[in-house]
DNA sequence: TTGACGTC
């Protein structure tokens, strides 16, 4: 997006959060009345300023610009000085003491207030003490200004360097010049790059050791997004650091030792007599975790098991599915374990049970909630067991702190999820912090119940939280293995086995389900993807193309991700035509008859279904273009799920074309038919995990397009096995 | 390189 400058007057502020500075204004720049966001803290009407930022467009309030750095224009001449002082900005003067002041200093009545503060004394009405006090809420103003001031050169943010304020207080300036590096180590989103370039600015040593102690958490941080680890071994740890500061191993050190003393980081020793270090956040997170879910533990009684039996009876007259043992004791220890995780491939029953204990615990009278890692996955929840499932940052209720402003959950300790329990789906997809966050607002004695199939995609966030419940042994854990579904004796299931097990999937059997089409270049894996999809499978197999085929990718971006394959699968499946309406917004058309998604969570957008209507769409909710009105700028939505939404133009970017999606938005959900292409990407991406995720969503076809040497890679990386995570030993250790 | 989230 291209930067934009603005400069203009504050008409009226619409919105202020006292705490964080964020405000909602009207500004009239360029003979026009413009709507901005941002953080400000302060803003009075009749302030000049100068914006750089971005516009945006919001759903529910149109076209806003979104300010990212700005400028005060202190006023200078009287009128605007006078305006600016009755705004109430300065503490202790309003108009009628406004008027007083500049009718005497004139256009140095704010030079007078800030330097020689005394002479306002002279004023009637104004006492010494009264006079020190303007000068001080003018000096505070100022310095929120000169911090932002001084950040701003360096690209950080006015957010962020309004964060950097509160945190340091009104000596930040000097603060940040002393040790730029508190920057990083006190305020999430600066960067280390960012207070290392203030620091050269500066011409502070590569040996300061507020630079080395950052550099060291910067790396465990760094290895923590990039490869998933929880910790660092020392000797990685050392290296790293001394590598990305360019100093001696010696000297890093000396300062792990001063983090450890600070207990900024956690020393915990290994089997083989090393050490290995972690940042205190994930030694307090692995370590809660651990704490909950061994303490929310329970031995379920035969009496207790037994008293379910009639209920199990009744849903399997009810659903007319007929539960094995295996199956029926997993509802038992999910009812009555306290904490229990049931993991299965594909076909193990995992739904089947799922709505089994709902019935159970209805029939119980226990009031539970339902919820997933990822939209699609709560979404296909809610679909199978008919009662909403909610994403887990949805259920633990995100929003603004009211302390500062930084996201966080309204779930927690202190207010914890208002349910006796818990379900959660997809569990492999759920990393440390934000099981971390799930866990706490957990009340003590609230059942658990954590489902998933740890073959499957793992976080994208650091840990292996579900592997590692799982190998610690002191959590009960049901392993589904009886396949139940019809195509048990599939190509599909076979190979996904063969896939776990690190073997080549076999291709190509005929009469099967599981096929190999050998392609070299990304366009002719991209033309014959559109071919299957367009007339082959559905000649062959009767597939429709837009409800029982999904093509499923790795990226987003490239040929072969979703953006490009969805353009290409909407000139073919959905071309352009005098009978349908459409509407271009960025680089994308939306055509009447379109497969869309929507790809965020918007709480006000209303519904109708039939007789019934309410609000909110969901990120992962799957629906159809049914009509578009230029005249209105509206577009109807019909969900597959009956609801039907009026979209206006403005709320569309949160829609995204669905005839190809990511493999991690597939997972948690089923399709009759695969078409996946395979070839050379990130090699992060190129997973076992994540080829046995795409190949299991198949429900009686898999079709693989591309380079048969990336399948052999995919299978052999297990790469994920190899996340350094501290939880087997917290789960495991004093017991 | 994948996911989640948002104050008028």
């Amino acid at each position: 997006m291209e930067k934009e400058k603005l400069e203009g007057i504050v008409e009226s502020i619409i919105f202020t959060n006292e705490q964080n500075g964020y405000t909602v204004f009207d500004l009239s720049a360029d003979n026009a009345l413009i709507t901005a966001v941002g953080y400000i803290p302060g803003l009075a009407v009749g302030e000049s300023v100068s914006l750089t930022g971005e516009w945006t467009s919001n759903s529910a309030y149109g076209e806003q610009f979104k300010v990212e750095y700005f400028e005060r224009l202190t006023p200078k001449e009287e009128g605007a000085i006078l305006l600016y002082l009755s705004s109430g900005i300065v503490k202790g003067v309003r108009e009628s003491t406004a008027k007083k002041i500049v009718d005497v200093f004139g256009s140095d009545t704010l030079k007078i207030i800030s330097e020689n503060p005394k002479r306002l004394a002279e004023i009637k009405g104004i006492s010494l003490e009264k006079a020190m006090q303007i000068h001080d809420s003018y000096i505070n103003k100022q310095s929120v200004q000169n911090t932002v001031m001084y950040l701003q050169p360096y690209g950080v943010s006015a957010e962020f360097a309004l964060k950097a304020h509160q945190e340091l207080g009104s000596n930040a300036v000097e603060i940040i010049k002393d040790n730029p590096y508190i920057l990083c180590d006190k305020i999430a989103g600066i960067s280390f790059e960012t207070a290392d370039k203030i620091a050269k600015a500066m011409s502070i040593s590569p040996l300061h050791k507020g630079r080395i102690k950052s550099g060291i958490q910067y790396v465990l941080m760094q290895c923590s997004v990039s490869l998933g680890h929880t910790y660092l071994p020392e000797n990685e740890l050392i290296s790293y650091t001394s590598h990305l500061l360019g100093i001696d191993e010696f000297d890093v050190e000396n300062q792990i030792t001063a983090l450890l003393s600070e207990k900024q980081l956690y020393g915990f020793d290994t089997y083989e007599g090393g050490k290995d270090y972690q940042l205190a956040l994930f030694t307090k997170a692995e370590k809660s975790i651990a704490d909950k879910l061994l303490s929310l533990r329970k031995v379920p009684s035969e009496k207790e098991k037994e008293s379910l039996n009639k209920c199990i009876k009744d849903s399997e007259e009810k659903s007319g599915i007929q539960l094995s043992e295996e199956q029926k004791s997993a509802v038992k220890q999910a009812v009555f374990g306290g904490v229990t995780v049931i993991t299965g491939g594909p076909g193990t029953g995992k739904t089947t049970i799922i709505r089994t204990i709902i019935d159970c615990l209805s029939s119980l009278d226990k009031k539970f909630s339902l919820a997933a890692p990822t939209g699609r996955a709560a979404k296909h929840m809610s679909d199978s067991c008919g009662i909403e499932a909610k994403t887990i940052h949805r259920l633990l209720e995100i929003g603004y702190l009211s302390d500062g402003g930084r996201p966080g959950f309204a779930r927690d300790v202190d207010n914890p999820i208002e349910a006796d329990f818990v379900i959660v789906d997809e569990v492999s997809m759920v990393d440390t912090l934000l099981m971390y966050s799930l866990l706490s607002a957990v009340a003590p004695g609230c059942g658990l119940i954590l489902l998933g199939d740890s073959d499957q995609l793992p976080s994208v966030g650091a840990g292996s939280v579900l592997k590692d419940i799982i190998l610690c042994d002191m959590i009960k854990c049901v392993k589904l293995t009886h396949i139940y579904r019809q195509a048990a004796e599939s190509m599909i299931v076979l190979n996904a086995h063969k896939i776990n097990n690190g073997e080549m999937p076999i291709l190509n059997k005929s009469d099967n389900d599981f096929f190999f089409m050998s392609r070299t270049s990304s366009s002719q894996i991209a033309d014959t993807i559109l071919q299957l999809c367009s007339g082959r499978l559905s000649k062959t197999y009767g597939f429709d193309p837009m409800t029982d085929i999904q093509v499923l990718t790795p990226i987003k971006k490239s040929i072969l991700g979703v953006y490009n394959l969805n353009s290409m699968l909407q000139e073919v499946l959905n071309p352009p035509s005098i009978n349908k309406a459409e509407h271009r917004f960025g680089d994308s058309v939306l055509r009447e008859g379109d497969k869309v998604m929507q790809m965020e969570n918007n709480y006000n957008a209303s519904w109708v279904k039939g007789d019934l209507n309410g609000t909110g769409v969901y990120n992962g909710d799957i629906g159809v273009v049914k009509k578009m009105n230029s005249h209105s700028r509206t577009i109807l939505i019909h969900f597959d799920d009956g609801r039907e939404v009026t979209y206006d133009f403005a709320e569309v970017r949160e829609l995204s074309l669905a005839y190809a999606v990511t493999v991690h938005k597939g997972q948690g959900s089923e399709f009759e038919c695969i078409v996946m292409p395979v070839f050379k990407c990130a090699p992060l991406l190129m997973t076992r995990n994540l080829f046995y995720t795409a190949v299991t969503r198949a429900k009686s076809l898999v079709v693989l397009v591309g380079d048969y040497d990336a399948i052999g890679y995919m299978v052999k990386n297990n790469s994920e096995q190899k996340r350094y995570s501290g939880l087997v030993d917290r789960l495991t250790e004093n017991q």
